[in-house]
Formats: structure tokens, C-alpha cells, sequence
DNA sequence: CAGTATCCCCCTTGATACTG
DNA sequence: CAGTATCAAGGGGGATACTG
């Protein structure tokens, strides 16, 4: 990515595929990682732990190890993480506004189609 | 992409290595694609065609071509594609802050490097 | 429980050459 | 000028198995 450009530099740091899934669940509250797991069902755990690896090695999220057996590993969200909520709001909208504006409206002669 | 996610949706569509560069020269006015070329100088011809296709399909840039020899065509931002000038606003200004905040901050000890 | 270690795929990007 | 066509490379992502 042209990460001169500030604009990427967000990209770069939440690009990943799952980066905006992981901050966004971290968002709600700090999460073991097994919490993680279970919102995102269809992550991998080698994916899962890259991903949180480099949003840690960004600065976004904090990764606290306890030294129990079974191992217990907390991530929260920094305060470089935080501020990204308001962004992340907006993304949100424009999100839903944008798909809402790209779905082929339904025409009003028309039955809805929640029933299939 | 997990594209069911709205914060997904707006990656899926700014997402790729050469679209925010383009949307923003865009957002100054419309352009013709020689212009955007030199505005980018190391994309290649094959890779802009493609990314302003894809911006195309997804609605956010309009294509006019003028029936001239030799061709011209002007790209220029849809609404929609308008509609992100807030949002890569605020990208622009978390990611220099964000810039700021990674780069090693010069102690004040210290000599400016900017002789090196 | 929270990871590593391997192996592999394929999709995006790039280089280069050609054309209406 | 504004593209296609073709071929090649790289790395992000995934499947699976193993471990402290």
C-alpha cells in the first residue's frame, strides 16, 4: 500500500481480514481469546492469532498473559485502539447506507420476501 | 472480506492498493486518465484501468468517454463516491496523527537528524 | 486454553508488449 | 491516448496437525 499517503496508513492497520471484526468485538470490552473465537466463527486460530499479533505490534491492542494452567490471554484495546471507535462508527454508517443504496430496492407492486 | 459486516463493506470498496489514491486526486475534480497517471507515477497502466473499472462497478466514480481521435476520458466521483469525502477526511487526520505518534519522537537532546 | 509448525492455494499486483 | 492481452511473481489467507 502507498502508506506516504495518510489515508493508507488506516488501511495498513486495519486491513487485515479480520482487523475490524477483532477491534470491533474488542470495542465492547476486553476479551480472552477464546471469546474471540466463538464471535468469529470461521477465523482460524493460526489467523486469529496473526492478526491479533500485528494489531498488537500497531499499538491497537494490549495482549496480558496470566501464568495459569489452563492459560488464560486477555487483549483490550489500547487507547491508539479506542480512538478509532468514532471512525469505525462512521464506517458503520456509511457501511449500512452504502449497502442499503447498492440492494435493489424493493418495488412496491411487489410482495415481500422475508417468508423465504 | 467478511462483507456482511457494514464496516467491511466500505474495506471492500476503498480496499484496493491504488483506490484511496485515486478517490482522492478525484475528490479535487474531474480528471482525465493521463492526469491520474501522472498524479500516481508508479501505478501501472494495466492496474489504474482496473481499479477505476472496479470503483466504477461499485458506483463511486463515472466514466465518460469522448468520441475524439485521440480518445479522452474523464473520470469523475459519483456522489457516492462524494459521499466519502468525510470519512477519508478523518482517515487522513488519525493516520498523520497516528504517524506522528509511531515515529520515533526526537528527544530533545538531540541534534536534528535532517543532515543525514 | 492458547497457541506453533507445515504445507498449499489463489488472488492481487506487476512487467511487458500490443492496439483502435 | 487509453486502453487489452499475456505471463509471472508474492504474499495473504486457509487446512490440518501438534504442543506447553
Amino acid at each position: 500500500m502507498a502508506e506516504w499517503c495518510n489515508t493508507e496508513v488506516v488501511l495498513s492497520v486495519v486491513g487485515g481480514k479480520w482487523k475490524l471484526l477483532i477491534i470491533r468485538y474488542l470495542l465492547l470490552g476486553t476479551h480472552r481469546f477464546g471469546a474471540l473465537r466463538q464471535a468469529m466463527p470461521t477465523v482460524t486460530q493460526r489467523m486469529l492469532t496473526r492478526q491479533l499479533r500485528e494489531l498488537e505490534e500497531d499499538g491497537l491492542v494490549s495482549r496480558k498473559v496470566y501464568a495459569e494452567v489452563p492459560p488464560k490471554v486477555e487483549y483490550t484495546l489500547t487507547e491508539v485502539g479506542e480512538s478509532l471507535r468514532d471512525i469505525i462508527g462512521q464506517l458503520d454508517t456509511w457501511g449500512s447506507w452504502y449497502r442499503e443504496l447498492r440492494t435493489p430496492p424493493a418495488r412496491d407492486d411487489e410482495q415481500s420476501t422475508s417468508d423465504s
